[in-house]
RNA sequence: GCCCCGGUAGCUCAGCUGGAUAGAGCGUCCCCCUCCUAAGGGGAAGGUCGCAGGUUCGACUCCUGCUCGGGGCACCA
């Protein structure tokens, strides 16, 4: 019976360390044991790319080998000789320039079928992020629009970033900020009126830089349904006086401040009627693409609570502002910014920059002790502002990360933002049903850019890799479904009693992947990289896959019948948390 | 001009923060259903890792220069 070093936890379940943390171990200690130049090694232990290499390697004596003016493979057979004695490993070998391979004993996997069966939804959760408060802000689209392809992208990574950075032991609450309180709000409240205002028959001229496209009219038409008349001015009004189209910026401005002075107090209301239904509409695209938030925070709220003036007043106190040509300036160049920027504009407002100040500051006080945003890469040159602000106000600009998603293209071609005419997040979903969509954003890495083919992802075939991993979880509730047909129960203690059974090389790949659940999901966490999840995930259905055409599960042979259901059932399980990671589901059938 | 990302098989992309013959999917070619879903499996072909230097026992990985593609350099957000 194989047995291994364990120790028990306050919850009375077994935790025993992962066989890469035991073989670490090992050789620590043979290098204390050795003491010397060998006592500075700094043992690190990789997974080998190919088994024949054995299943862990370390490069411990290759590094020694100019400190201590000997030949690698000289150091490393001290090392191997000086290795405690383990059951873990059947075998240790030198090889190549001077790398040390171990080999694994079948025994020390085989358990694992067991612990990832005990384990259940915990397996490939760890604590590396040691309870640290983290927030992670993603997403954040203007509500002037419906979200497109992009904004898909930052969806996808934000909300897998955080699954699995929760899973890994940080504490992680996700925001999306709501940017109501600026120009771009004004100039798409304004575009709907107008809209509404010809919808009722009042000829206005729609100036050209207004938001374009249908869903414009559709808020438009909600308003008038809800609340007829309430908003109309008489055309000439509307138009008095007002200058061409020559300056389309200004005239821009100008039919804002018209509408303000013309509707009064009716002007926030037609405002906020606009911002709530194109944010009702962003809400129900994220949560059909299975994305939740733990808060909305509105720009509007940094002004109600005073926030922003907080920053500001901190900033002045702390000497890092000053006025100039009438505006405000925070020195952000000082802090590794190109130059400074603007806090409060010549005509008294105050700029994005400066809600963005002062909502950062507030994340921190609130106790996250680690900011992650999520930017499509077109914002790159305002991450060092930002960390500068960070930094003077609080001189933790190390509190502050940033990851870039970089652009999508479709195959149709680039997709843009006020173009009127672009392939939005809820058409792709559509097309492409939320998982595809998912599976496709995630698989590339976030600073690549990425090309989403749609046709691809719109196809149930065997040609779309996100129902290659559905598939062999469907599998396997298929193979339990025949199980009971054919009258069978599986016995869950009798197969972990002859779990030595599992002797073929597809049951030991199989197993060795698994193990590496833990480790991906802490790798994904800690280089900000959830693209590593999909890819581990198409190792394990990989490996199910030839296990399962190369041998049978439904078999006379109980002992062995049981052994291999326990290894189906904690595949089973490593994709069942793998795909719950990453927002796909994990359909029964397929 | 300056800053960020990328250039790896025909196509789309991985490559675990410097390791041992560079991987996968799709596509192409061969083989496997009297057997738990063939949306599967096995095998083959296919590479000067953009180019040129450098760092060292070792470079796709780090540094420098160049080149090509994308993005950014507002009192817009």
């Amino acid at each position: 019976m194989w047995t291994r070093q364990t120790h028990i936890k306050k919850g009375g379940q077994v935790e025993l360390p992962p066989v890469k943390e035991q073989i670490s171990k090992l050789i620590s200690s043979a290098l204390e044991s050795l003491g010397g130049v060998f006592a500075e090694g700094r043992t690190q232990v990789e997974r080998t790319r190919d088994t024949k290499n054995g299943h862990f390697a370390t490069n411990v004596a290759l590094t020694l080998a100019k400190a201590a003016g000997q030949p690698p493979r000289k150091l490393a057979e001290q090392i191997v000789a000086a290795l405690p004695a383990s059951e873990l490993v059947s075998r240790v070998e030198v090889a190549g320039p001077g790398f040390i391979n171990f080999f694994v004993a079948p025994g020390a996997w085989q358990a694992l079928a067991g612990e990832i069966l005990a384990a259940g939804e915990q397996y490939g959760r760890g604590n590396v992020g040691g309870g640290t408060k983290v927030l992670i802000e993603f997403v954040s689209a203007n509500p002037t629009g419906p979200l497109h392809v992009g904004h898909g992208r930052g969806a996808a990574y934000g909300s897998t970033l955080a699954s699995v950075m929760a899973a890994s032991g940080f504490e992680v609450a996700r925001e999306y900020y709501i940017n109501d309180a600026g120009r771009q709000a004004d100039i798409f409240g304004v575009s709907v009126w107008l809209r509404y205002l010809l919808l009722r028959g009042i000829e206005v001229r729609v100036p050209a830089k207004a938001y374009p496209g249908d869903y414009i009219s559709g808020i438009a038409e909600s308003l008038a349904l809800e609340h007829d008349a309430a908003f109309e001015r008489d055309a000439a009004t509307v138009t008095r006086g007002l200058p061409g189209a020559d300056d389309p910026e200004a005239e821009l401005d100008a039919y804002i401040a018209r509408a303000r002075e013309l509707l009064g107090d009716d002007y926030r209301r037609m405002l906020d009627f606009a911002l709530t239904a194109q944010l009702g509409e962003i809400r129900g695209t994220l949560d059909d693409f299975g994305v939740r938030f733990d808060r909305w925070y509105s720009e509007r709220e940094l002004v109600t609570s005073n926030a922003i003036r907080h920053a500001l007043d901190e900033l002045k106190a702390r000497g890092h502002t000053y006025e100039r040509d009438g505006a405000l300036w925070l020195r952000t160049e000082a802090l590794g910014d190109e130059k400074d920027r603007v806090l409060i504009r010549e005509n008294g407002q105050h700029t994005y920059f400066a809600a963005d100040v002062a909502y950062h500051l507030d994340k921190l006080e609130r106790g996250h002790a680690l900011l992650i945003d999520v930017w499509g890469a077109d914002h790159h040159g305002y991450i060092a502002r930002v960390k500068a602000s960070i930094q003077a106000l609080t001189g933790r600009g190390d509190a502050f990360e940033v990851a870039l998603v970089q652009f999508v293209t479709l195959s149709a071609g680039r997709m843009g933002k006020r173009s009127g005419n672009f392939v939005t997040l809820r058409e792709l979903i559509q097309d492409a049903g939320p998982d595809a969509t998912r599976f496709f954003y995630l698989t590339r890495s976030n600073d690549q850019h990425l090309e989403f083919d749609v046709e691809l992802a719109k196809s149930r075939s065997n040609e779309n890799p996100v129902f290659y991993i559905q598939y062999a979880h469907a599998r396997c509730a298929s193979v339990l479904r025949q199980l009971d047909e054919k009258g069978f129960v599986h016995d869950a203690a009798n197969g972990a009693a002859n779990i030595a059974r599992l002797s073929e090389e597809q049951e030991q790949a199989l197993l060795v992947t698994l193990s590496r659940f833990p480790e991906v999901v802490e790798s994904a966490a800690l280089s900000r990289a959830p693209h590593q999840l999909p890819h581990y995930l198409r190792d394990v259905a990989n490996d199910f896959h030839s296990w399962y055409n190369a041998h049978q599960f439904i078999i006379d042979d109980a002992p062995l019948r049981d052994a291999r259901l326990n290894l189906m059932l904690a595949t089973r399980q490593v994709l069942r948390n793998g795909l719950a990671l990453v927002g796909v589901s994990a359909p029964e059938a397929m």
